[in-house]
DNA sequence: TTGTAGGCGTTATCAG
DNA sequence: CTGATAACGCCTACAA
């Protein structure tokens, strides 16, 4: 009945869309060569005579050509293309760490293809699917929730470098940041400022760095001889809101504690909300401590004490090795040790225990 | 001298990469039809017999075949993605927004391809070309720093979708935020509260985003009857750090005001963290406001009041209309109206003017 | 050193 | 409705 065409909008315009592309092939005749010389010189591919080299870059320039990435990807079996699964792209910690990727990354001529798999496996194995549909010439994963397994399934088939796993194999590299150590660093902190009840917020156990944690926190207890009160721990989900329930919970449960400790930045921010909320101050009343160093922490009132965790630079070692693993190279990257950063959310234990 | 051949961890493996890649043509030999019906039929592109469909798609699922975008691309001149131009991959804001443009693309069977273009012209303009290289399927680009004359250029090439702007034509689509009636209703609801002295922190003037809400301030103390006292305003550069600066500007000069506005929630944050330092309590000294609604705003002690910007559904909106665009409809998507959030940090004047 | 020819995996244009 | 047959733009043996 009624057939659609092109709306009037798309119609008006002459179609100026083609700007006809400027092929490998024009500016092979142009430049009165072959084009797989062109090609090659392009590439770097092989030695040629420095007047063709010459009359090929001049031409490439007069005629403004630009390789085509798909054709390229096709014929050559090379995308310059690596994808990055990230958890949630919207994160203040993923962001550093994908603007580490793209800095890398773009020097070397690559582009990184970003998705999300927001925490959830089977979204994950499908980002991994996709990015291999595309020809991407490797994979980084952050925080990855997939199995060791598949992890290492998928490094059979291109490289990839994961983050927060400790796995190693022959395409396969990982970077880990030591979250034990972290969190021992920054419960040790509060025992220093006298502190004695020490309530910990929890990431998702599921997490093999927020398990970390945890550790860190429990042993550093021990190393002081203090209890552990599994009172005093609440589980988290790593967002703000856990943060701001768990120290509902606590208070409505009549928990005793002059110090926090937040397995990551947000949730110590929703845990500041609530103590506010509550009408505690900070550190008056409670000392809090966070994990993770995100960009708006040292905004805080007061500012966050926490465990900086090199979000950007951790992005850029990823990118690193995986160029290095595509070169043939083995990648020895590794991230620094964990930093305590003191501001003014901690202090010495004022009241009773 | 040495030759380096490919490093021992690589050889070892007996080179399982090549997972030999399923091309249509089995999937069509399989089926028992040619490979021109194998197209058609995964594109839906025209009516076939229900018998081969059946056959091929049972094909395609024992093969396992997955089409190759870039011989897609190539050969079509469609890739299924849209290049996506941000100013910081790392900022809450855009985080928000790329998440909507991800969540509206994914099902439409669209990838996006994002940038950083750090808020540099140039830098923009490479990443437009980058992406035109890419050939993807048309661009969004979020805040753009380029001249609206670059963008319609760029809109002749193929479909584009700015944010921030006002600008129509034909391929080229606009969605804009009313920053002006935000910052009005920001600073409307600062001197409802009694407050005569109401400083502002604003965004560079460059960006007309930032200009709108420096006119709705204006506009807001001048429908009050209340005098504009350039003292009170200080430029800043939508960062933390500008707002830190800004107050510890206004009180180095000694200015007094019992409120302040900050054109965004990162300057806000800032500010805070000034006044802080300066043992001046929000609201209680000095009411805040902030323009953004960033994800953390809620969660800063005490919360932010601010102007709610929807970044994750400008994003979607934003990504909606680009597929529109595709599709060659006219896209009419607009954005909310600019709505006041009333939190914590302000409050009714209590200090003398 | 350089050119020729074939192919990468699809889609699109034609005939049938 | 369906099947050949060209492209798409580039890379890479292979041959010269």
């Amino acid at each position: 009945m009624t057939k659609i065409g092109n709306p009037p909008h798309l119609e008006a315009e002459p179609r100026a869309q083609g700007k006809l592309t400027v092929t490998l092939e024009m500016v092979a005749k142009l430049a009165g060569v072959s084009p797989s010389t062109v090609s090659r010189i392009l590439n770097g591919t092989a030695v040629v005579s420095e007047a063709k080299r010459r009359a090929v870059v001049e031409a490439t320039k007069t005629l403004g050509f630009v390789p085509n990435p798909l054709a390229r990807g096709l014929a050559g079996g090379r995308t310059f293309s690596i994808g990055v699964v990230t958890q949630a792209i919207d994160s203040p910690f993923y962001g550093a760490a994908l603007r580490g990727i793209e800095d890398e990354l773009d020097p070397a001529g690559y582009s990184p293809l970003f998705m999300s798999a927001h925490w959830d496996p089977a979204t994950e194995a499908r980002c991994l699917e996709l990015l291999k549909a595309r020809r991407v010439d490797g994979i980084v994963v952050l925080m990855p929730r997939l199995s060791d397994e598949a992890l290492k399934a998928c490094a059979r088939d291109l490289p990839v470098v994961v983050t927060g796993r400790d796995l190693q194999a022959g395409q396969l590299f990982s970077l880990t940041f030591d979250n034990f150590t972290g969190a021992l660093r920054a419960t040790e902190h509060l025992i220093a400022l006298g502190h004695t009840r020490i309530a910990f917020i929890a990431g998702d156990e599921e997490h093999p760095d927020a398990a970390e944690r945890m550790r860190g926190y429990r042993a550093a207890l021990q190393a002081a001889q203090l209890a552990f009160d599994p009172q005093l721990v609440v589980p988290g989900k790593y967002h703000e809101i856990s943060g701001l329930e768990a120290v509902n919970q606590l208070l409505a449960q009549g928990q005793q504690f002059t110090a926090l400790f937040a397995a990551n930045d947000q949730m110590a921010a929703g845990a500041a909300l609530g103590l506010f909320q509550h009408g505690l101050r900070v550190p008056d009343d409670v000392s809090l401590v966070g994990f993770d160093d995100l960009p708006t922490s040292v905004y805080a009132t007061p500012p966050l004490s926490t465990i900086h965790q090199p979000a950007y630079e951790l992005g850029r070692l990823a990118a690193a090795s995986m160029l290095q693993l595509i070169a043939g190279i083995a990648p020895t990257a590794q991230l620094p040790v964990p930093e305590l950063l003191v501001r003014g959310s901690s202090a010495r234990r004022s009241t009773p225990a």
